[in-house]
RNA sequence: GGAGAGAUGGCAGAGCGGUCUAAUGCGGCGGUCUUGAAAACCGUUGACUGUAACAGGUCCGGGGGUUCGAAUCCCUCUCUCUCCGCCA
């Protein structure tokens, strides 16, 4: 959510920074602004006779007191029309008031000025590359195959239990799996993320915080019994712990990390980019939060960016990173580097990891604040990326590392597989 | 699932219709003392809104009500604890 404040002081920059992530209704900020101004004068109203009745009452019990009931009475008539006034005051400002968080819940977070103008991922631009593109025999398999040959996934034996998109994992699979989660768990412990095991299912409120709702309502799975959802990714149960905290600035920067089974409905979702692990309702992801102070996020991002960067090049998979442009940016970021990893017998560029600053859209709504050295309260910054998400790590895996021989696994990973080979 | 108790400032905890602008303790911050520290003593210590700055307003789990006046009374929701039941 963004502060009022913003749009008050800056709205030809609201206006124009929004126009970089194609928001349409640019209509509202003015009409914000309108509101805004409208809130102050209904506020001064309401206050002001408010401040009188608060008057008028002590004033009833002082002579009530002294058992001067006639003056007692006298005052009483005065409170009473008072109230009449402060009645459709205190309406109006209420109305405002809630058209007012409607509407700043409707804008997006604003794109920092780095972000690239851009309306699809054509526009998103290539930050750099990394390792090589494997040479692969023309016999090569996608991984659903290869799947199956080697007896990691059945993907309809998940169909059977659940429905599409709830692979079973099998064996080698599993244990692949579990190899990946505990290496990826090491990797970010290792680079001074603490680890966190959290509730899978959360409340409504937390799902504001992190801004899965109002706008993303369609994509959780919902609880309706309990009113709980069902975590689409790490990031909003591990945000939340600091939702409604004002921390000291000396405990910054807070650094995460968890693993989770993430649950997406994807509607909408169709057609042969859902093929094998490519887009699934439920998997696995390791992920990364961060709540630091505002003057230190976007060093923090690039930090980040780092931190995933290694981890990938580790597993000597063939990478880009994109700076993501205007239009294909989440609501909720400032900016965001997506990674995407080089599933060579697809011949497909899958994301893995999109790491992004959310600067105070996210602490704005969860009132994660902070004392600075000076001990004022500000909002403070959240940041989060994936380190990593699974099922396109390992497509990618058993695709660019097929052999003859069965599936060559990276150095990186063998100690916590236990063999090198699949 | 059944019965009962409760939710107050960072924490503990008093307050049960009118100086509550919420006691007290702990913690935090500043100071005195000290070579330094501890102890002791003194002072200070919330959030939001609003203003040029004051003033003013709101907040005692959430929402609603009674009253001139609510932390305090009533209704309702949520959550926590205790006991019973069930159970990994």
């Amino acid at each position: 959510m963004l502060q009022i404040a913003q749009l008050r002081n800056n709205p030809d920059l609201v206006r124009r920074k929004l126009a970089v992530k194609n928001f349409k209704e640019a209509g509202i900020v003015d009409e914000i602004i309108g509101l805004d101004e409208e809130r102050r004068k209904l506020t001064f109203v309401y206050d002001d006779t408010k401040s009188k009745i608060n008057t008028a009452s002590k004033e009833i019990g002082m002579l009530m007191g002294k058992g001067d009931k006639e003056g007692a009475a006298a005052r009483k008539k005065d409170v009473e029309d008072l109230k009449a006034a402060l009645e459709p005051a205190s309406k109006s400002l209420e109305g405002v008031e809630a058209k007012l968080r409607d509407l700043l819940l409707r804008l997006p977070n604003l794109p920092s000025d780095l972000v690239p103008a851009g309306k699809t991922p054509e526009d998103n631009e290539t930050l750099r590359t990394g390792g090589s593109k494997p040479e692969l025999a023309k016999s090569a398999l996608p991984h659903w195959d290869l799947a199956k040959k080697y007896n990691l996934i059945d993907f309809e034996l998940g169909n059977k239990i659940t429905g599409s998109g709830f692979p079973v994992y099998i064996g080698q699979g599993a244990r692949l799996q579990r190899a990946l989660i505990q290496y990826f768990l090491e990797y970010n412990t290792a680079g001074g993320y603490v680890e966190h095991m959290v509730p899978l299912m959360v409340n409504e409120a937390s799902a504001y915080g992190t801004g899965q709702l109002p706008d993303k309502e369609g994509q959780m799975y919902h609880a309706t019994e309990d009113n709980f959802y069902l975590i689409p990714t790490a990031e909003v149960p591990l945000t939340n712990i600091y939702r409604d905290e004002i921390l000291k600035h000396t405990e910054l920067p807070i650094r995460m990390t968890g693993y989770t089974p993430c649950f997406r409905r994807e509607a909408g979702s169709y057609g042969k980019d859902v093929r094998g692990l490519n887009r699934l309702h439920q998997f696995d992801k390791v992920e990364i939060v961060q709540i630091v102070e505002a003057e230190r996020s976007y060093e923090v991002l690039d930090e980040m960016v780092a931190h995933v960067e290694k981890l990938i090049q580790s597993l000597e998979l063939p990478y880009r990173i994109l700076r993501l442009c205007g239009g294909d940016m989440s609501f909720a970021s400032a900016l965001t580097y997506d990674f995407e990893v080089y599933s060579a017998a697809q011949d497909k560029w899958l994301e893995v990891s999109s790491v992004s600053n959310f600067e105070t859209f996210q602490a704005n709504r969860m009132k994660i604040r902070y004392k600075d050295e000076a001990g004022k309260t500000q909002i403070a910054h959240t940041l989060n990326g994936s380190s990593l998400a699974l099922p396109r790590i390992l497509a990618c895996l058993l695709e660019n590392n097929q052999t003859e021989n069965g599936i060559l696994l990276p150095k990186s990973l063998q100690g916590y597989f236990g063999s090198e080979m699949i």
